[in-house]
DNA sequence: GCCAACGTTGGC
DNA sequence: GCCAACGTTGGC
């Protein structure tokens, strides 16, 4: 299992909106990064990622699982974009802040902090554990 | 709301 | 293939 991180502007779509979807899911379309879509292409059916709200709140705020691998994003007609399903799993009982992030030594490597503007991107089981651990939930 | 960082586009 | 112009993301 390999594990993830998505970002999301709550103002746009929000942990809330995603729960709220329940095991149908949603497509998370939109991504026009061919990093972050690379990213999408390498999931598999049921890795887990977090669930991070950017610009309001910046925080890590819950935890979801991929229920449909890559496949072309139904919000283009360009061929080149692709995304995957996911589906909300729990939420953290305690939001895991950016700021929080920084300070830890053994987060400073996630790509949350180094790599500010990457929308779709890994997390490394390490740091999944820590999270998952200050989140207050089963990893 | 501003702006730094970064990615993409398109002219040459 | 370079690079200037432009657009977007996301922290502050």
């Amino acid at each position: 299992m390999t594990f993830w991180l998505f970002k999301s502007e709550p103002d746009a779509w929000s942990w809330d909106q995603q729960m709220a979807r329940g095991d149908a899911g949603e497509e998370w379309t939109g991504v026009r990064n061919y990093q972050a879509r690379n990213n999408m292409r390498a999931m598999k059916m049921g890795d887990r990622g977090f669930f991070y709200h950017s610009n309001i709140g910046k925080e890590i705020v819950g935890v979801v699982e991929v229920v449909r691998e890559s496949a072309p994003d139904s919000s283009t007609e360009d061929p080149r974009w692709d995304c995957v399903v996911i589906k909300a799993v729990k939420p953290l009982k305690h939001a895991v802040t950016l700021d929080l992030c920084k300070t830890l030594p053994e987060l400073q490597n996630m790509a949350l902090v180094t790599n500010t503007r990457l929308s779709v991107q890994p997390v490394r089981e390490t740091e999944w554990k820590i999270i998952c651990h200050l989140g207050g939930i089963e990893d």
